[in-house]
DNA sequence: TTTATACAGGACTAAAATGGTACTCAATTG
DNA sequence: CAATTGAGTACCATTTTAGTCCTGTATAAA
């Protein structure tokens, strides 16, 4: 399905959560009551979330999670690589490209250019978008066809 | 990491060497040889592609598999599809919504924008292309924008 | 300084998805 | 009929995912 992963999902909710009310500082348990999900849970994703540098914590009492920028330059591909890691399709689209079957597979280069263009899409969507109760609204220009489709062209 | 699982990328592969040679029929074997992986998981692959509509079978002496259609009308979507079932990005962006959070989630719809455009990215992608050695080069007008992004725009 | 709060880190387990195999049946060709 | 080749099904092993728990540590407030 090219599903994201339960945990991710739950990242992207509790980031917006989080993105909604940006000056207070939230506990993990205060979130977990708020999107409706167990305390632990919530609590590993958060933890995730600072590790990949989305987040900052503050421990002790009155500490708590914190946006670690503007929710507007925070992305989906942001929040989803810190979950599953970096986006890539394939494979062979990762860094550490081990597949022994280069020689017999013929489209690893496309799909890298899919991939590419996929993980552009992401990094267009910001928290603030998906926080924002309201429908996507963004009037930017989507530089797909110049990354990918158009690399090589005619 | 957002990725194709194992048999989709299979599958892919698999498919862009029938369309290589889209002319004559082709046999399970022969094809597991050709790619480089196990028998019956290449014949696995090959029967949820039948299934899915994407290849013609012929039993018997001389059968094998042939694209169901021409290249160019085959889909990434298509094949993703067929091996992981229909591409969406969260539960609640398929079709049986049955996510019990939709109350405290707040990001679903946004999410279900960017679904709808990743999926439209997979759609404009071909077999033709995939299968080509060369680098995609479609002077395709990705209608991304007109899609999700400018939906309810200003 | 004590105490309550709250995050950090890691170990562990249960469940599910994934990938791969094997075996039997059905159809086609010659 | 015999050889070939796909169809269907059931099964198992492995890995991934999700979730829990426990112990430690930093901070703030009384």
């Amino acid at each position: 399905m090219l599903k994201l992963s339960r945990l991710t999902d739950y990242a992207a909710v509790v980031m917006a959560q989080i993105a909604r009310h940006s000056q207070a500082s939230h506990a993990a348990a205060e979130l977990a009551e708020a999107v409706q999900l167990p305390h632990p849970t919530v609590s590993k994703t958060l933890k995730m979330l600072v590790r990949a540098g989305l987040l900052v914590s503050q421990r002790g009492a009155q500490g708590g999670y914190r946006l670690a920028r503007p929710a507007s330059q925070i992305t989906a591909a942001d929040i989803i690589a810190a979950i599953e890691g970096p986006v890539a399709m394939t494979e062979c689209s990762q860094a550490e490209g081990d597949c022994e079957l280069v020689a017999t597979c013929g489209v690893a280069d496309n799909w890298q250019r899919v991939s590419l263009a996929m993980r552009t899409l992401l990094e267009s969507v910001t928290l603030a978008h998906l926080a924002d109760t309201a429908p996507i609204k963004l009037p930017v220009q989507l530089p797909i066809q110049t990354i990918s489709l158009s690399a090589a062209s005619a």
